[in-house]
DNA sequence: AAGCGAGGTGTACACTTGTCTACATCCGCA
DNA sequence: TGCGGATGTAGACAAGTGTACACCTCGCTT
């Protein structure tokens, strides 16, 4: 059994277009999870089905359920943190912050941005709609192992955006660190307020508007109690 | 069928003290759900066994499986708003805060408080913690009766929320469906923390650190973009 | 005192599940 | 040419599942 399964995990990039046997499976996972149930808790021979696949060939590709979750966790993942990086290069041509010493005005020039941010956001939520409600449920699912490797993927993409705030917006916060705690907490934030634009089409432009005063309010404060003195402007 | 479930359901204050048929499948399936499993994902045999009941005592008592998740959210979001409403009564008496024209004056004034309430949720959950995390866990599950269910439950906190914070701080907010929404973005940012704290024990101050300069950030951001207008002080 | 219904138990049936062993392909390489 | 490993299929097994029907036993009401 186990020689197998070595064997067939262990290949990366080998010469699989005709996207067969283990590709297969892992898109009818993700399908499955989307629209029934969670990833850590179907079947196998369910996931086998709907893949048009014998149940037993399952073993040939993953060793276990949690085996199959981390492979699509991670193939996902690729592709959002390319997806956002790729895309979040726009912006920064279009508007750099000059410095300015008044926070209220770097706020006010840092708003578009923000804007063009959560925009960013809340249309690739939409557009990989399934996979992402996927990761939502799993982040807080039964499986230790999917959750931790999904606080990961979540805390990546908050590194990612803590560079970027500091290199687009030059915020004058000191402190790096406060920099990336504010940057999980509005990811964090965003996996609530995506799910709600997912969920409530009739409600989206106000859920946006949601996300876009959050954000700035945050940034308010961050600027007001982390980063100048609060007797700068008071 | 309705019948049997409506006449038990309804004694409410009755001499059950041998918590006994629907309780004990209640509490079954919660611990259940809390070391096992999601608990739309449960075998009716399952908890009954764990019950100590036939399987057949289920149907007596619940008609499916959202019914009795339902129960159970109804029954602890009781608790939990109980309890919540009753603890944060304690600080109220302590501090009440003056009213203040300098936001910096009222937000270092209101530093306590956010303290001790970060304090009050963070107990709380580790009071409660197998029930807090089955919370969570279905708030992003897959059925839509628990979703919405437990929704609700959060939103109530974030209205009580709202109006103690109002009370309490007599911030100089003026739109409260402002207040209402930062309740709302708090309340949904301390299920992060509060998961944190619980799956990281080492790491216990350093969330709690965490959750209240969140905290205070936003309200310094609420009252600087959303309250007060910023001419004030700028 | 009788009857009734709520709560609880036992048995049974059809079905699904994970896993095992055995057999059939295909492709690359000697 | 033939061989080995990777991939996929077929059938079978015990165990677990939801549900149905029949039965028992209290506590109440009339």
């Amino acid at each position: 059994m186990k020689k197998n399964l070595g064997g067939a995990a262990k290949r990366l990039s080998d010469t699989v277009p005709p996207r067969s046997g283990r590709q297969k499976l892992m898109e009818a996972a993700l399908q499955l999870a989307a629209s029934t149930r969670s990833l850590a808790s179907l079947g196998l021979r369910e996931v086998a089905r709907q893949a048009g696949l014998n149940p037993n060939t399952f073993y040939r590709h993953f060793r276990s359920f949690d085996d199959l979750g981390l492979a699509v966790i991670e193939d996902l993942s690729g592709q959002l943190r390319q997806g956002l990086r790729e895309r979040r290069r726009l912006p920064a041509a279009v508007a750099r912050l000059p410095e300015s010493a008044d926070p209220a005005e770097m706020l006010r020039q840092a708003e578009p941005i923000v804007r063009e941010s959560v925009a960013l956001v809340l249309d690739f939520v939409t557009e990989h709609q399934q996979a992402y409600v996927v990761g939502i449920r799993e982040l807080h699912g039964t499986s230790p192992v999917l959750r931790e490797a999904l606080r990961r993927v979540f805390d990546e993409l908050a590194v990612d955006m803590a560079e970027d705030v500091l290199e687009l917006m030059r915020l004058p916060v000191t402190d790096p660190r406060i920099v990336h705690e504010i940057a999980a907490v509005v990811i964090r934030q965003m996996a609530f307020f995506s799910m709600d634009y997912l969920e409530q089409p009739a409600q989206r432009e106000a859920i946006r508007g949601q996300a876009e005063r959050f954000i700035l309010m945050l940034l308010w404060g961050a600027l007001a109690t982390g980063g100048v003195r609060p007797s700068n402007h008071l």
